[in-house]
RNA sequence: GCCCGGAUGGCGGAAUUGGCAGACGCAGCGGACUCAAAAUCCGCCGCCCGUGAGGGUGUGAGGGUUCGAAUCCCUCUCCGGGCACCA
């Protein structure tokens, strides 16, 4: 069979087995000749030759991979083609592009999957890297080897120690709005300039008093904060890492608030540059809208409120001093309109303000069928505690405290709850309740029995039971009264600042960046403490190495259980002696690591210089791989900085990309960075889908074992199953690897086929039976260039004839602008029609075609372009990649004559061939003796004529 | 509920942003070559009417602006994504 199949196919056709040659062949010769190495301006990876003749510097990067494990399926690789079809494209156009990949290989992922697997998180973590980089090279990418960092390299994670470090030793200053040395701050302090937050003198504190107010202010702190505490993953996470449902991100586990100690970033500093700095960027608007709403500002008025009644004096103490609760809110206009107070139940006044006995004006439905308010307070809490944040969602409850708030002006007494919906984590954990313009006010007003005073007149068709959120005048609001909404908020801020009562303030949704994790697989932190607090190791004792730990698994996974880390397991590690300046002590280590973000938030950085052994990146390398003001024509954008393209999924729109540009800001106002955004410009690739297949159970069934079709239906082993389109991937057991397409197809045609899909940021199903389209398209070309039968080049001598040449040039024209824009499926198809009509005309193709068709397909198939190059201009030719993309002759682009079509009365009756220069007169005489079109106007008077130049003949009669 | 995207042949998609709807590919149909099949090459391929030339109709639905609308405006339907007691 095997001679049958040999003396078939002709032996230099280009197939899956001719293509895995060329592309081992030319990966190699690559490799040797170092030919992707990008040289630094200066420094150890600066190049002896002289690099002067570039049209400029461009850095393209993916987001890097977390090496899983779980190997690669067709849809990773869709972002990392794109990249290399573009960055191959640039610097054939004369770009120096700095181009590789780094793993992402710490954190919560790979640990997990070391936890499956039973190897330390070290091997599998080596083993999945070196796994990952053979699948990937096979696609022929061409990254700068030398600079591809792995997060979990001490050499690297040094320098994600050293940022910490710069963190924690800064404040932000919020004169300036920007971050500065925590050095700084205590000479400030210390000489007078800056007042204390108390009002006394910086010597009259002692040394732990000095460094307990120095540690407040600074960018990375330890706080005792409700965390949230997810015992399956043996850890604490970040509120981005928890789902709307209040469970993890990773896994899906349930997650519980509890209070602990843990480090923070004071990310909450820079809300409002992250927010006003996406305006300097050319990102999707809709990951600009993620951000906007994730940081959630929103412009309201602190008021405060005071209280009567409530708990009487504290034992032995005189009077207990007016208890003031104090609320946000957006709507201040609204002030008149309050009935009632809501305190969220951890709010720390509530034992305060909770009254011994119920008063007399207490309802029956407000005590929560407790005999006192402390007992209703003490049950409600109770069982708000146990609920997640989602699950005290839908009801609208409270218990009443036994105690009443005073409206300012007013003086009108409203009663004080504590209800569920109230959140401690938003604003003041307090809020006024108003319930005709607040439907959530309404609803619980409904629910207790209060009072709804309108203070906006609602139109005369709103509904008597609904809140009325729009514009219109102040009512039953004294001195508001008659005002529209905006002027009623300025006016009632005035009067609350007036009687110290409230002012305006800005108030965010986001919260401060909880940065610990119980975990092993991390950076350590780079901190000691003695009995005053945290102290930082100086610089010269990174870095700080993880040690090496066969016992590493997490263990407390109980619900109630503590978070254990496991570093604490290591007493030699634990307890340490170092002299930090004050003589020889003991100190203990902090045994928290980094989160899985940390590597990834500066990554680009170590790109750009990534054996510098003295800084991070030497600051001459920075400037010039991350400016970009000399580069593109966009306008209003310039001044951010960054990495020129950032390719990735959307799924990082919030977690990676908003700690990433914190961490640049802050080393940006440092001197560290030259400008103050990492990223310039973002584009979400799409995700590859795959149809997935259920039986009559609903389990999956492997994709690759149904037969059928849509008209026929799908089975199974002879059952019946149903077809949905899902993301690829192993619970839908619906993947296909690149592997599978290397052995049928060759990894040039994989490439092409997935370029060819459709648009790059739009998600497509993956559909095997049409790979073999673009295999048949490169045939083709191969064909046109080579005799299959014999290896011969099939190329003639002769220059291409005017028609040919107007195409190639049109062709060159056309693909040149869809590759600048990221348009590789229409580039893909205008060559290929090229080639369609080398095809049809079956001559041997003249070589100035060839070798230009060749050239610009280089990019989208880079080693089978080398190989037709090498064909075409011999064994010792420099490589296609060094090759100029073809520049198209705009003389050739405009033809002597064009078919213009004529629209009559708005249907198109004809066409007709006039010269390119034909004025609108010329034209529609033409036109008009176009036999058809003369047929339908037939006698009839032309009422109206128009010529687009080129474009259409349009006639009315 | 609010905020973004989308919707074009049997399928993936194209249309220089208001100017020939369906490029290119898959699938399908017909032909050439072949003893035959595969491969290759040539042709057809939105729907309806017509032998044909051609005519009608057609870009989720309805309306509008325009000489001209897949593209702009209004109303609606469906699909995907994000946010959601955020005071």
């Amino acid at each position: 069979m095997a001679e049958a199949t040999a003396a078939e196919i002709p032996p230099y056709r280009y197939d899956a087995q001719l293509a895995a040659q060329i592309e081992s062949c030319w990966q190699d010769r690559w490799a040797a000749s170092a030919i992707h190495e990008t040289p630094n301006p200066v420094g150890l990876l600066a190049s002896e030759q002289d690099s002067a003749d570039t049209a400029g510097k461009l850095f393209v990067m993916d987001m890097f991979p977390y090496p899983s494990g779980s190997g690669l399926h067709v849809g990773h690789p869709l972002g990392y083609i794109a990249t290399d079809v573009y960055v191959r494209f640039k610097r054939m156009c004369g770009f120096n592009v700095l181009y590789t990949m780094g793993f992402d290989a710490f954190g919560l992922p790979a640990e997990e999957h070391a936890r499956q697997t039973g190897q330390h998180p070290r091997a599998n973590t080596e083993a999945n890297i070196d796994n990952m980089r053979r699948q990937l090279d096979r696609l022929g990418l061409s990254h700068d080897k030398r600079r591809g960092v792995a997060t979990t390299d001490v050499d690297y994670y040094r320098w994600t120690q050293w940022i910490f470090l710069q963190i924690f030793n800064s404040w932000f200053d919020s004169d300036t709005c920007r971050a500065r040395p925590i050095a700084e701050l205590v000479e400030e302090f210390s000489n007078g300039v800056r007042p204390m937050p108390d009002g006394g003198r910086w010597e009259r504190l002692s040394s732990a008093e000095q460094r307990q107010l120095i540690d407040s202010h600074r960018l990375a702190y330890v706080a005792d904060a409700p965390v949230n505490w997810c015992p399956a993953l043996g850890t604490v996470l970040a509120n981005e890492e928890v789902t709307n449902e209040g469970r993890s991100e990773r896994g899906n586990h349930e997650v519980f608030k509890r209070p602990l100690s843990q480090w923070m970033m004071r990310i909450t500093a820079y809300a409002d540059r992250l927010l006003q700095d996406l305006e300097l960027l050319d990102w999707p608007e809709s990951v600009k809208t993620m951000q906007r709403n994730w940081i959630g500002r929103s412009e309201g008025a602190l008021i405060r409120f005071a209280t009567t009644g409530g708990a009487e004096a504290p034992a032995g103490g005189s009077v207990a001093p007016a208890v003031e609760i104090e609320v946000f809110t957006t709507r201040p206009d609204t002030l008149f309109g309050t009935t009632y107070m809501a305190l969220a139940p951890e709010h720390p006044l509530v034992d305060q303000l909770t009254a011994e006995a119920w008063p007399d004006s207490a309802a029956e439905s407000w005590k929560g069928d407790a005999a006192t308010p402390r007992q209703a307070v003490a049950a409600y809490r109770a069982r708000a505690a146990d609920m997640s944040d989602a699950a005290r969602g839908d009801s609208k409850t409270g218990v009443y405290l036994g105690v009443n708030a005073v409206v300012p002006f007013s003086n009108v007494a409203v009663p004080v709850f504590i209800a569920d919906y109230v959140l401690m984590g938003y604003g003041t954990g307090a809020v006024m309740g108003v319930p005709g313009e607040d439907q959530r006010d309404h609803d619980f007003a409904e629910a207790y029995g209060l009072k709804v005073i309108r203070t906006v007149q609602p139109p005369a068709d709103h509904p008597e039971h609904l809140a009325y959120t729009g514009d219109g005048p102040s009512i039953n609001s004294l001195f508001l009264d008659g005002s529209n909404v905006a002027e009623s908020k300025a006016l009632i801020l005035q009067r609350l600042q007036e009687a110290d009562a409230g002012q305006s303030v800005v108030n965010y949704r986001m919260r401060d960046w909880l940065f610990s994790r119980q975990r092993y697989w991390g950076e350590p932190i780079p901190i000691v403490f003695d009995e005053h607090g945290p102290v930082a190791l100086p610089e010269e004792l990174l870095p700080l190495e993880l040690p090496e730990l066969m016992d590493w698994a997490p263990r407390a996974l109980a619900r109630d259980s503590d978070p254990e880390p496991p570093l604490g397991r290591v007493n030699e590690w634990l307890d340490v002696e170092l002299d930090l300046g004050d003589g020889l002590r003991r100190y203990r280590r902090e045994l928290n690591t980094m989160p899985q973000w940390a590597g990834s938030c500066w990554y680009y950085l170590r790109y750009l210089d990534p054996t510098n052994p003295e800084v991070l990146v030497d600051p001459e390398v920075e400037s010039y791989w991350m400016t970009n003001s000399t580069n593109g024509p966009e306008v209003g954008l310039e001044g951010s900085g960054g990495v020129d393209l950032y390719v990735g999924g959307v799924e990082h729109a919030v977690l990676h990309l908003l700690y990433a540009r914190f961490w640049h800001k802050v080393l940006y106002d440092l001197g560290h960075v030259s400008g103050p955004e990492p990223f310039k410009r973002l584009i979400n690739q799409g995700y590859i889908q795959a149809y997935a297949f259920k039986d009559s159970r609903g389990v999956y069934v492997p994709a690759d074992e149904v037969e059928g079709s849509v008209e026929a239906g799908f089975n199974h082993q002879g059952h019946p199953v149903t077809r949905e389109l899902g993301k690829m991937g192993k619970s839908l057991k619906n993947s296909v690897t690149p592997d599978d397409m290397y052995v049928s197809y060759g990894a040039d045609t994989l490439r092409l086929y997935e370029m060819f899909m459709g648009p790059i940021d739009q998600d497509r199903p993956w559909e095997t039976r049409s790979v073999v389209g673009s295999q048949r398209v490169l045939q083709r070309v191969w064909r046109n260039i080579i005799d299959e039968s014999s290896g011969e080049l099939r190329v003639s001598e002769d220059p291409p004839d005017q028609e040919l040449l107007r195409l190639l040039h049109r062709t060159i024209d056309a693909v040149s602008r869809d590759m600048e824009a990221m348009r590789f499926n229409t580039a893909i198809a205008k060559l290929t029609e090229l080639n369609n009509e080398l095809t049809r005309r079956g001559e041997p193709t003249p070589r100035e075609v060839a070798d230009v068709l060749v050239r610009m397909l280089a990019p989208l198939v880079p080693h089978f372009a080398e190989e037709l190059w090498h064909c075409l201009n011999g064994a010792d030719a420099h490589s296609v990649t060094q090759a100029k993309f073809p520049v198209a002759d705009a003389g050739l682009l405009v033809a002597d004559t064009v078919e213009v079509p004529v629209q009559l009365n708005g249907k198109i009756r004809g066409r007709v061939t006039i010269t390119a220069d034909a004025d609108e007169a010329t034209a529609v005489a033409a036109a008009l003796a176009e036999p058809n079109v003369a047929a339908h106007v037939a006698g009839r008077e032309l009422r109206k004529q128009l010529y687009v130049a080129g474009r259409i003949i349009t006639l009315v009669v």
